[in-house]
DNA sequence: CTCCTGATTTAGGTATACCTAAATCATACA
DNA sequence: TGTATGATTTAGGTATACCTAAATCAGGAG
């Protein structure tokens, strides 16, 4: 059985590989933001379930079967949030919280609806691609912010971050999916970068700048 | 902690006291689909925490605190029932199960904005009232079907059964909130009732019948 | 008024999903 | 090449939420 709580493994699983990052335990615990030890025990039964690949001690993978749930959440979670969005304005930093409520929520005949009456969304509000129903994700061609060069001109195409406080502060710059950007200045060794939001620079943290991808557009 | 269990749970015996059904605990299994040892049990654990009062061979009863979560819960459960069935344009008979899955994730702040999207709707598409925010349950005046005489005409106002079957039936001879009908002939003792529907008479029996509620019109 | 029957509860068991504390492992550096 | 340090797993425990089988209760028929 997939439970609610399987699916936020598995979510998990797929944000983690897709941001390059390692899944290790630790990593997992803090995404879900449970014990260590609990996601151990749990990866364990999942890995006996085929979900996901075990390496004691060393790391978990997602298997074919595990992938092609945990996209189906993706969707159903990228989709929930575009519905939040556009039509209940629910505000854009909270929506993926409140997507994580409903998107368990949703049956395949629900969801194919709900595609539909949001009139067959690419991407969900933050930028990220939603699955196609058959589990295929675009390539949007994006890349780090940190990628850029000074006075490259660029227009982001999705914020990976999930914190509301981080993303309140993008919103409240314009700093959102389509936005047109300009380097100004960048610090050495993947520091700070400094962007120019239409006629105001800000400086963007290390940490914050990971999470906003874009495409060069000058 | 108020789970999704604990929800099925409050909103079966809003049912049942709905109903005029004493809350027994085979009248609660059979509404859950679970044993009736489990729902003993269960019921032992909420009356602790004074979500119901507990006389046990004898009956539940929801308390106050019990009765506002279970409204909350109905309110939850008919606004998704008219965003599935008006937006989404999921079948009429299937809005029920699918609601079933939805209510529980529905934050009090996506539900106030569920409400204004829908046009503050008073009632389900089964024709059962939306308990306000405040938790009224506004009157709607009906009757049983079974109360009107031979010749009477009525409106429907609210169908209680929750059976795609049955509901899929009525769809089909157009038995549905505010259609008009005429009674042709009543067995006695509660039987069967010979409904006219358009040009067509329909019998009904008991047990169908009595999840119909009617206002007089002529 | 007793007994039978069906409803209800209790006893004992399973699975999920979490926890803390203790044990174990991997590896980086000294 | 040890070794200690941090990550990981195991051990042992809790709460929820279900189950079947057995015991207990209540109320109607005789």
């Amino acid at each position: 059985m997939i439970t609610p709580s399987r699916e936020d493994y598995l979510e998990t699983l797929f944000h983690l590989e897709s941001e390059g990052v390692a899944s290790t335990t630790q990593a997992i615990a803090d995404h879900l933001q449970i014990s260590a030890a609990s996601v151990s025990e749990n990866i364990k039964k999942m890995a006996i379930e085929r979900f996901v690949v075990h390496s004691p001690y060393k790391g978990v993978k997602l298997t074919a079967k595990g992938r092609a749930v945990a996209i189906d959440v993706v969707r159903r979670h990228r989709l929930s949030e575009r519905f939040l969005v556009d039509k209940l304005g629910i505000k854009w930093e909270e929506a993926h919280r409140e997507a994580h409520r409903l998107e368990h929520g949703l049956s395949r005949a629900v969801e194919v609806r709900m595609f539909e009456l949001l009139g067959n969304p690419e991407t969900c509000p933050h930028g990220n691609p939603v699955p196609t129903l058959s589990g295929k994700i675009r390539d949007d061609h994006s890349h780090p912010l940190a990628s850029l060069n000074v006075h490259d001109r660029a227009r982001i195409v999705k914020i990976t971050d999930e914190e509301p406080k981080q993303l309140r502060y993008l919103a409240s710059i314009g700093l959102m999916p389509k936005t047109q950007i300009r380097v100004e200045r960048k610090a050495p060794f993947g520091g700070a970068v400094i962007v120019r939001v239409g006629e105001t620079a800000y400086a963007l943290g290390n940490d914050i700048a990971r999470s906003i991808w874009v495409r060069k557009t000058g």
